[in-house]
Parts: C-alpha cells; structure tokens; sequence
DNA sequence: ACCGCTTGTATCAGGACGTTACAAACTAGC
DNA sequence: GCTAGTTTGTAACGTCCTGATACAAGCGGT
C-alpha cells in the first residue's frame, strides 16, 4: 500500500478536486495554484506543497492543465474507479438527489432506489425504478453497492443504517438528522448544512 | 471584540454542536466528551480543553448537560440568536430544504422563498409563498436576510449571487456546481458531497 | 464511606502549516 | 531572438496546534 495521507493533505486535496470540478464545468482548462487558493482559502505555496510532494504535475508560467490534475487528485485518493450508491428515499431529497450530477461528476452512480411506500415502488425517476426496500440485501450484493446514501426521516434511518451494515456497506452518508450507532469499521458522514452556515457565520461575525 | 477563534476550534465547536443537537433529538440530556468524540473523531482530551478554555461546563464523573453546553458553545460561536435565510428555487430541493428541520434546529429560520417560474410563483410550501425573484431586494432589506441558499440550476447561480450581493447579503450557500465569483468580503460555501464521500472512501479504502 | 467515572488542567514532544525566498521553466509581446 | 512577466517546485525557519500522558478534584451510585 502506498504510504498514507495525513487527515489534513486527503481533506484539502478533496477540496482541490470540487473546485477543478467545478472549473473544469465553467469551461476552463488551466488554473493556477494562486486561483485555487481564492477558492479553498488555501495557502498557495501549501498547495503547490501538497501537489509537488506526488509528482510534477503543473507547468511552470501556466499553471496546472485541470483535466490532468483531476485524474492525478483521484489517482493519489486511490478512487478513480466507479462507485456504486444505494439511495434510500424517494421523496424531494431523494429525487433531487438522484436528478442532479452532483455525483456522477465524481465518479459515482446511484444504481439503486429504494422506499418503502407501495405507491412509490416502481416510479421511474431519471433512468432509475424506484424498488422496495426489502430488496436491500439482493441488490447490495449484485450491483456491489459500496455507499448508502439516506434521504429518509430521523425515525427510519437507524433501521435503514443496520440493514445496510449487515449487508456489508461500510459507508453511509446521512441526510437524516437522526444519530446513528454503527460498528467501528463504518463511517458515517452526517450532511448538517446548517452547522456549516454557522461555521461561516462565525467568521463572517468576527 | 472577544478574542477570535483559531479556525481549528471554531470547525470542531461546530461539529460538537451538530452532535449535542442530534443526541437531543434522541432524547439524550447528558453527554460525556468520550461519547462525543467517538462520533466526531476528535480527541477527548481536545473536546474538554476546547470548552474548558471558555468555562467548566461539565459536571465531573456524569459529563456534560446536553442543553447547557448547546447555548454555551452558540454563545462562544456568538451565532445564538435567529438568523433568517432566502431560499432560491422551489424544485425537489428547495422543497426539501424548506420541509426540512434541518435549519431550525439551529437558529435559522427560512424567511422567503424564490423562484422565476410564474407557475410556482404563489405556491404555499410549508407556511411559505414562493415569490417572484424581482421581489429579491425589498425581501433582503424588509425581512432582514443574511444568508443566501441557491438550490438552483448552475446557469442560473452566478446571476443570483450577484444579486445577493448588489443587495448586501455576505454569505451565500450554494448547491449548484457553478464556480461563483463574489468579492472578498462574501463567504460562498459549496455544499459538495460527491467531494465529502470521495474523502470518507479514501479513508475506508485504506 | 467507598469505588468508579469524568472533568479540568498541566506538561511534553512531534509535526503540520504559514511565511519568505528564489531558481527554473514557460508564455507572450516586441 | 530577446526580454519581461508569470508560475511552479523546493528549501529553510519558526510558530502554533494537536495527540499523548498523567493526575487531582468532584460527582453519583452502592
């Protein structure tokens, strides 16, 4: 295995990666490590540190060709691969989820969708039917199901967590305010946008 | 002003605070630092140095009281009292958004609702009316908003913002993939999380 | 009264990060 | 072809954050 990345490089090169994304959508080709800091508030030089430690990826005078550095980012976080998501819910969350590209852009798929409510079973929402949740465990394991993605209400969601982790998923992203309990080799990731407001508005009070 | 923050304590206050909120919400009235850090993954010890350095808010050999500690640390945040958000867009998120607890819980009330089609313009969602975006500065300025949340498509965002800004709004939280160009003094937060997951895989895959 | 648990606090060492600096490489304009 | 301007890659240094360890004081339950 390669040598491991500090919490700090992973987060911070996750970062780069949703601004080239995002640069890359508005059309451009090239970015400089100057360009990329305006976005991240990373330091410039701390950047062109963290890059340079993996290779020599930017051209001096121009900066770093966007498609390029992508591929490299996701090659050093070893996730250049596809990933396949389970999405729970199909309701405003779920469908707007299911409907962006938000996720396709970074290489995964939702190759699934589950509910449980019989009227929404078998609803086609994008190129997706939605299938009922007792389904879980066959389709986990067929389409190999790495996340577990939940748009659920609080009350569902540990069932949902369980039910997953039993069927070997090791990754679940909540959007559910509910605190979920899970063994110690799965991570849970809880979206809380509002925590994250706070957080700016701290700053932007100071 | 009090003294500021180191970004470090501010981020971690900030997930404590998502955690007390959630552990709440399951009922719990008590919590010690040790449970706390096993859903943040942030060293107890550094949990109780964080909130020692503002005042002893636990009581030995119990921990700490759930509501105390979620007014303290609103408090050290200095973000305690209402603050009130523009939502725009009324598709499946920005209807997910407005459905959602996910804000209240934590100080943030959505205070309007906009969109540009006349055919949602009018709709009630939850006890909000979706009103016509030409409506954006009279609404800032009569409602008092702070926070700009754009659940609309990326074409559309760039346009938004400006606007936000032209009408004095300094923190906009963007859920649309467009890269925004705002001046220094305006906070844009990204909600990314295809980027989030891409961080928590790496970690599992290691 | 005793025992276990948890906070509050101190100390220490390692390392990450900001800062500054500069040579090398590339582009564009003349 | 030459020069000016830009940007990367890299080094060196100091500071501050964080993890680790340790322990007394306080609280609750038995």
């Amino acid at each position: 295995m390669a040598e491991q990345l500090t919490l700090g490089v992973a987060a911070r090169l996750s970062r780069y990666l949703q601004v080239l994304t995002q640069a890359k959508r508005m059309g451009k080709t090239s970015i400089s490590s100057q360009a990329i800091s305006e976005y991240t508030n990373v330091n410039p030089t701390q950047i062109r540190r963290d890059l340079s430690g993996f290779g020599k990826f930017g051209k001096r005078g121009v900066g770093y060709d966007i498609d390029t550095l992508i591929a490299q980012i996701r090659k050093i976080l070893r996730t250049s691969g596809q990933h396949n998501i389970a999405l729970f819910g199909s309701g405003n969350l779920g469908q707007a989820i299911a409907g962006s590209g938000a996720f396709a852009d970074h290489g995964f798929r939702v190759s699934a969708m589950f509910d449980v409510d019989p009227d929404k079973v078998g609803l086609r929402i994008g190129d997706l039917t939605v299938r009922h949740y007792s389904e879980l465990p066959i389709v986990v394991e067929n389409e190999g199901i790495e996340v577990g993605v939940l748009a659920i209400p609080a009350a569902a969601a540990q069932q949902v967590a369980d039910d997953l982790v039993s069927s070997g998923v090791k990754i679940i992203f909540n959007y559910s305010d509910a605190l979920l309990s899970v063994p110690s080799d799965v991570t849970v990731h809880t979206s809380s946008p509002a925590v994250e407001l706070l957080y700016a508005l701290y700053f932007y009070l100071s």
